[in-house]
DNA sequence: AAAAAAG
C-alpha cells in the first residue's frame, strides 16, 4: 500500500499549496502521492487507481505546477471520453487553479456551437480540456495551435485508446510536438490495452494502486430475474432501499428512455441521460440530479465513467454491463473518496459468462438474493424547499423547479447555459418555471433577452 | 455487443 503524504511534501507552487489549504485538502491520496513526484519531474506516467481515489486532482495539480502562466500559449491538453466528464475535469482544474492569477482553462466539446469556442481560442488559453471530435475539428480548421503543448493527459485512458477513438486520437497526437509528457490515468486497463498504453509512453513511471479497501467499500448485491420484469425489479429495489440519490444503468438509449418514462409516470423523481438527448438537455438533467433536485438518474454508459456526484448512495444495473471494466466504472459512481456505497445488479440465467468474469475480477462468489417483496411504500419525493423572495415573502418550491444558482459574487448562473460549477454556489436561487409571469420585474430584462423562460429571484431561507 | 464522439 502506497503511503499518503501531506501536500507540503511535494514541490508544488505556493499558490497551489495555499489553495489546497483553503479547500481543507491536507493529505494527498495514494495515487496523488505516487504520481506527483513523477509528473513534476517531467516523466511520462501510467497510473491505475480505483474510482474515486483522486486521479483528477493528481494530474490537475501536476499540470498546474508545471505551467508557465506568463506564457499565454496552450501548454496542456486533456482529453476525455464524454462531454460531461470534460466539463467536470475542467471545473476541477479551475477550482485548484483559483490562486493562479490570469490562468485560462478552456473546454472544447461538441454539442454546442463552435462560435464561442473560436472566440475563446482567438483570445488564448493555457490548458485545453475536451473531447476528441471537437478538438480535432478545431485543429483541422486551423483554429487550434498545439505547437507549444508539452503535456498530454488521457483521462479514462483505456477508453480513449479503444478503437472508437483511435483515428481521432492519432490525428490529434500528430499535431503535438515531441517531446511531450504523457499522463495516462484510469481505474481499469484490460491486459491488451495496458500493453498498448505503456508502449506509447517514454520510460513511464508505472503506478498501480491496489486498493482492496475501495472495492470493499462498495457492497455488491446480485438479483437473479425469474418471473419479474426488470422494471418491476428496479421499482421494488427503489421502494425497499429508499436511496437519497441513485443512478440506474441500462445498456441502450432506448431502454434508458423507456425506463425513465415508466418511472416518471409512476411518480418517481427521475432524470435521464443518454446520447440521443440535446446537449443542453443532458447538462440540465445531470445538474438537477447532481444538486439533488431529482433523486434518480437513468443513464447509458455515457455516465459510467468519471462523473463525481456527491452523496450518491446506490447504483442499480438494470442489466449487467458488457464487460468487467464498464461494470467497475458504473459501480464506482458510488463509494467515492472514502464513503460507502451499494451496487445492485440484475441478471438472468443467460448472463453466466458475465457473472463468472465478475466473480473472478472482484474475487467474490455471487449468491443471488431474492427481490424485496412488493410493498405499499410510495415513491419517495424530495422535500419541498422553502424559499424567501427578496422582499421576505415565502414560497414553497419543488426542488425540480430550481434550475439556477447564485454565485459567490452574486451573479445569477443558469443551468440552461450549462456552465454552473456547483462548488462556486453561494446559495441556490430558485428559478421557478411556475413563477414565470409573477416575477418579470424581479430581473434585469436585458440579461434575459432571448431566453425561453422568465425567472424569479429567491434566496434559500 | 453497445455507447460515445463532429454536424
Amino acid at each position: 500500500m502506497t503511503e499518503c503524504r501531506p501536500f507540503s511534501d511535494f514541490a508544488l507552487s505556493p499558490a497551489l499549496l495555499k489553495t489546497l489549504q483553503e479547500l481543507n485538502f491536507a493529505q494527498a491520496t495514494a495515487v496523488q502521492s505516487a504520481s506527483l513526484p513523477a509528473i513534476l519531474a517531467g516523466k511520462d506516467v501510467f497510473a491505475q487507481a480505483a474510482t474515486g481515489s483522486g486521479k483528477t486532482a493528481a494530474f490537475a495539480l501536476g499540470l498546474l505546477s508545471k505551467l508557465n502562466v506568463g506564457r499565454f500559449r496552450i501548454q496542456s491538453l486533456v482529453l476525455c471520453p464524454t462531454r460531461e466528464l470534460a466539463e467536470q475535469v475542467a471545473s476541477k482544474i479551475r477550482l485548484l487553479a483559483r490562486g493562479i492569477h490570469n490562468i485560462k482553462v478552456l473546454t472544447l466539446c461538441g454539442g454546442v456551437p463552435a462560435k464561442g469556442q473560436i472566440l475563446s481560442l482567438e483570445h488564448g488559453a493555457h490548458i485545453i480540456v475536451g473531447t476528441p471530435g471537437r478538438v480535432l475539428d478545431h485543429l483541422q480548421q486551423q483554429r487550434l495551435d498545439l505547437a507549444e503543448v508539452s503535456q498530454l493527459v488521457l483521462d479514462e485512458a483505456d477508453r480513449m485508446l479503444e478503437m472508437g477513438f483511435a483515428t481521432e486520437l492519432e490525428q490529434i497526437l500528430a499535431a503535438l510536438p515531441p517531446p511531450k509528457q504523457q499522463l495516462l490515468f484510469s481505474a481499469t486497463f484490460a491486459p491488451e490495452v495496458k500493453k498498448l498504453a505503456q508502449a506509447q509512453l517514454h520510460q513511464p513511471e508505472v503506478i498501480i494502486i491496489d486498493s482492496p479497501a475501495q472495492a470493499a467499500r462498495i457492497a455488491q448485491q446480485f438479483y437473479l430475474l425469474e418471473q419479474h420484469s426488470r422494471s418491476e425489479a428496479v421499482k421494488r429495489l427503489l421502494l425497499a432501499l429508499q436511496p437519497d440519490s441513485c443512478v440506474i444503468f441500462a445498456n441502450t438509449r432506448k431502454e434508458v428512455q423507456q425506463l425513465y418514462s415508466e418511472l416518471q409516470q409512476q411518480g418517481f423523481s427521475v432524470a435521464a441521460l443518454h446520447g440521443d438527448l440535446e446537449q443542453r438537455e443532458r447538462e440540465q438533467q445531470l445538474l438537477q440530479f447532481a444538486n439533488g433536485s431529482l433523486q434518480l438518474l437513468v443513464a447509458t454508459d455515457v455516465a459510467a465513467r468519471g462523473l463525481d456526484i456527491e452523496k450518491l448512495d446506490l447504483v442499480i444495473n438494470y442489466q449487467l454491463a458488457h464487460d468487467v471494466e464498464t461494470h467497475t466504472h458504473r459501480i464506482g459512481r458510488t463509494g467515492r473518496a472514502g464513503s460507502e456505497g451499494l451496487a445492485c445488479s440484475l441478471y438472468t440465467v443467460d448472463d453466466s459468462h458475465k457473472l463468472a468474469a465478475l466473480e473472478q475480477a472482484f474475487a467474490i462468489e455471487i449468491e443471488p438474493l431474492p427481490l424485496p417483496a412488493a410493498n405499499s411504500n410510495q415513491p419517495r419525493q424530495p422535500a419541498m424547499v422553502t424559499l424567501e423572495i427578496d422582499g421576505g415573502k415565502k414560497q414553497k418550491l419543488r426542488p425540480a423547479d430550481i434550475v439556477g444558482a447564485l454565485t459567490r459574487d452574486n451573479k445569477l448562473a443558469f443551468a440552461e447555459i450549462g456552465k454552473i460549477q456547483l462548488q462556486d454556489f453561494r446559495a441556490y436561487v430558485a428559478v421557478s418555471r411556475n413563477a414565470y409571469k409573477a416575477a418579470l420585474h424581479q430581473l434585469n430584462h436585458s440579461k434575459m433577452k432571448g431566453r425561453s423562460f422568465r425567472a424569479w429571484l429567491l434566496t434559500v431561507v
